[in-house]
DNA sequence: GCCAACGTTGGC
DNA sequence: GCCAACGTTGGC
């Protein structure tokens, strides 16, 4: 079992939206960046991840599971490398860790959140899932 | 194959 | 709104 962190702004796509989506999920399309299409093509179904929202809040807020593996994304050309993946919320963190709060917290200082800031799914180890699950009061 | 220019992401 | 990080593009 992989851990991951999926970004969304929440303009474009929030927990909430997550939610409502319910056990059905939804595609998480336009990933335009290679490495996280590698990280994409890893996650297995049952992998979980930290929904976070970036920009605005910049917090993880939830937890979600990977329901469907790596397949062609609809929303981008024909022929063009580029996957999604289908994920669905499992549950809300009882309290939203946020971003300053990671920094702040020794365990966390190599997490590849804080080292590739602008890569869109980070990885997760098991010692960061864990701590990370603790902050959010799970 | 190098590197400058430029665009995008995302935190502040 | 600014800027750092970093990926991409294009000239050489």
């Amino acid at each position: 079992m992989a851990y991951w962190l999926l970004k969304s702004e929440p303009d474009a796509w929030s927990w909430d939206q997550m939610v409502k989506a319910g056990s059905k999920g939804t595609a998480w399309t336009g990933i335009r960046n290679h490495t996280a299409k590698l990280n994409m093509k890893k996650m297995k179904k049952g992998d979980r991840g930290f929904f976070y929202h970036s920009n605005i809040g910049k917090e993880i807020v939830g937890i979600v599971e990977v329901i469907k593996e790596a397949y062609a994304d609809p929303t981008a050309e024909a022929g063009s490398p580029w996957v999604c993946v289908d994920v669905k919320a499992v549950e809300p963190l009882k309290k939203p860790v946020s971003l300053a709060a990671i920094k702040a917290e020794p365990k966390l200082a190599d997490i590849q959140l804080l080292k590739q800031s602008r890569l869109s799914l980070p990885a997760i180890t098991d010692g960061e899932w864990k701590a990370i699950c603790k902050m959010g009061g799970l």
